[in-house]
DNA sequence: AGCACGCCGACT
DNA sequence: GTCGGCGTGCTC
């Protein structure tokens, strides 16, 4: 029997691909892009074929015949496995740990049934493929310009859909959508948003838009048959539009034509953890890879897209107004907590104004970034505080749940009854999170219907979006709620936004933490008057003087990125510089030090600057101390060029700390 | 990363 | 006498 040999990527982390031998004729060959299931050390994996050749540099003795080949499933087009490469290689990882985590786990399965099945199911769709939309609202000419600016954009044409929140970014999506449906009767598009909470709101508008179109959904909370039946769809074609979260740009999509990425500033973009890779700079490489349009969209967009449309890399569309007729933006106001001191943690300012509302039937919305009862306790006598003992942070009072739980490790503890150190049984909480604003509430509106949103609240799979509908029903006068609640949401009876503690984020270390509370106070006050009534913001502040808030009571995005922008350049930070990040853990902060210090030491690179190791500002988590290195240039090829050699070498260190790097990184 | 082998402590 | 702790070695 005549036989080739395959070269596979798996995922391990180990930098290269293996060679297999697989009996078969000339001319019968597997081909590039299927998935193979071949035995590797005592298991069985699956793997992609990246080249199938007719010889080996590998020793007989080492190598195995593969498996089986997965030849019922069309191959991974050459552009996917490109962009697959390009990730490896720009975050500095195996293929094979970029190209497989991603495919549903029913395709990398050794056995096929679940993939038969979907396949089956698949085969047997008859779904009608009328991409005619279905009633169009009328568009302001803003918006229309935006929308015929990006339906009929030709090659790769890189757009920032700059929207004050309100102003109907969505609808000029749809459009441009339903230009290029119509256009190309193969064609598919990409709609990214940032979380999984925003895509039934938009799943609901596109499918009464485009019912005679085939839409997949791709998120994390998919079940493992619904998230192959829907990557399956977008690998064969069949999904015309594709809406997922950051996971779904390293989807198949061989006839991709347009990619749309909502709330493009928005952090969730970037993963962070395993491969830390960001889908919104991935989505301009393939829209770049394709020669296809792209559309970055937001009210406050990052500094680094604004950047890229002031010197005209991208183009630049401008909705400057809401789009519901009389819709104005919200009147901001800065509540000066040095002068009206707050009951509870609310100024008398926000308590009148929320009765106001009480009064005329309208809702509020509280947010506040903390999540628990109180971040910590204390004990008055001795000083004692709630401190995690695995972490540098401290145990968060959950009052609901009688427990003292740790964010970071999850640790979790009752409530002690006296205080550990002295036996005092007065124990206080310090500070407030949104359960303590609820208990408030509740006290001081007995009548009101107060419902607190947050990660503790929503935690059965179903109930976020079962909360988000009862205030969408009216259920609900007041709203309390972490950033959860300050995204995509258009809640129509909402007139009063209050902000509670947005101060901590203006003396921050990281230098990104302004434009990040920036962009969140722009985002959450647009949640209000989205239909037209008047409505207003109240920001309770210790700093009403402090530029940050002036930006936010005038709506001036312009001149605060500019500002910002002016900052960053002097000081030699991104955009304007290119930043990794070597991170290293050990049980002692001494040897995360020592190994940085080695790998600080070990290459020499003209154009690359090297600090010096620091501890990361939470020092411990889950009893493991961590500590990072800085690397910069302001030349990405550079940079690039030495991060791989670099990589190389502290691979053949074999040190014993883990360690990982991670490129632009978002959190310094 | 898995996963197995291997060599030392407390238990049915 | 064994169950099981995690050190280290290998993966075409």
């Amino acid at each position: 029997m005549a036989h080739c040999f395959l070269e596979v990527a798996l995922d391990t982390p180990l930098n290269s691909c293996f060679d297999y031998r697989w009996p078969c004729q000339p001319g019968e060959e597997p081909l590039v892009g299927q998935l193979v299931l071949v035995p590797f050390a005592r298991r069985e994996v699956m793997g992609l074929i990246v080249a199938v050749k007719q010889d080996t540099d590998v020793p007989v003795d080492k190598l195995k015949d593969a498996i089986a080949v997965r030849s019922q499933l069309s191959p991974l087009p050459a552009r996917w496995i490109a962009l697959a490469q390009f990730a490896a290689d720009y975050y500095q990882r195996p293929l094979g740990e970029v190209a497989l985590p991603g495919l549903p786990k029913n395709l990398r399965a050794p056995r096929t049934v679940a993939l038969d099945r979907a396949l089956k199911k698949l085969a047997k769709d008859t779904s009608p493929h009328d991409a005619t939309p279905s009633g169009m609202p009328a568009l302001n000419p803003a918006q229309q310009l935006a929308a015929d600016s990006i339906g009929g954009a030709q090659g790769f044409t890189p757009i920032l859909l700059y929207g004050v929140t309100g102003s109907g970014k969505t609808e000029v999506y749809l459009q441009a959508c339903a230009q290029v449906l119509a256009r190309d009767a193969a064609a598919q598009i990409l709609i990214l948003v940032p979380e999984i909470n925003l895509t039934p709101q938009l799943e609901g508008n596109i499918r009464a838009r485009f019912p005679g179109v085939m839409l997949a959904t791709l998120h994390s909370s998919l079940s493992e048959g619904e998230r192959s039946l829907h990557w399956l769809a977008a690998h064969q074609g069949q999904a015309r539009i594709v809406l997922g979260t950051r996971l779904a740009i390293l989807s198949s999509l061989p006839h991709l034509k347009l990619i749309v990425i909502d709330e493009e500033h928005d952090p969730s973009y970037k993963q962070q953890e395993g491969l830390r890779y960001s889908a919104r700079d991935l989505a301009v490489w393939r829209a770049h890879q394709l020669a296809i349009p792209i559309v970055l969209g937001s009210a406050t967009p990052s500094l680094e897209s604004w950047h890229h449309a002031s010197s005209g890399r991208y183009r630049k569309l401008e909705l400057r107004e809401r789009a519901v007729r009389d819709a104005v933006l919200p009147t901001v106001k800065l509540v000066d907590l040095e002068r009206d001191r707050p009951k509870d943690g609310l100024s008398s300012a926000l308590l009148a104004a929320l009765r106001q509302r009480l009064e005329r039937g309208e809702q509020s919305l509280l947010f506040l970034n903390r999540r628990g009862y109180a971040p910590v306790i204390c004990c008055d006598a001795c000083g004692w505080i709630s401190n995690c003992t695995r972490c540098t942070s401290f145990m968060v009072l959950h009052k609901p749940e009688h427990r003292l739980r740790c964010h970071h490790c999850s640790l979790e503890l009752r409530i002690p009854r006296s205080c550990p150190t002295c036996g005092n049984v007065d124990l206080q909480p310090l500070g407030r999170g949104t359960q303590r604003v609820e208990e408030g509430l509740q006290a001081m509106f007995p009548e009101a219907r107060i419902l607190r949103i947050d990660a503790d609240s929503t935690r059965l799979k179903g109930s976020a979006q079962a909360a988000f509908d009862s205030v969408h029903r009216g259920e609900v006068d007041i709203l309390v709620g972490t950033q959860m609640v300050a995204k995509g949401h258009d809640f129509k009876k909402l007139t009063l936004v209050g902000i509670l503690n947005p101060d901590t984020a203006l003396f921050s270390q990281d230098y990104r933490a302004s434009e990040r509370l920036f962009a969140q106070l722009m985002q959450v006050a647009g949640r209000a008057g989205r239909a037209g009534a008047a409505s207003e913001v109240l920001v309770q502040t210790r700093y009403a003087s402090h530029p940050l808030y002036g930006a936010v009571v005038r709506h001036d995005y312009d001149r605060f990125a500019g500002s910002l922008l002016d900052e960053r350049r002097q000081a030699g930070l991104p955009p304007f510089m290119y930043q990794a990040l070597l991170r290293a853990e050990a049980p002692e902060l001494a040897t995360a030090i020592a190994f940085l210090e080695g790998a600080r030491d070990c290459l020499l690179w003209d154009g690359i600057m090297i600090n010096d190791p620091i501890p990361m500002t939470m020092t411990r988590v889950h009893n493991t101390d961590r500590a990072q290195l800085l690397v910069e240039s302001s030349s990405r090829p550079a940079l690039q060029a030495f991060l791989r050699e670099w990589v190389d070498t502290l691979r053949a260190m074999k040190s014993r700390v883990r360690w990982s790097l991670e490129v632009d990184p978002l959190d310094i």
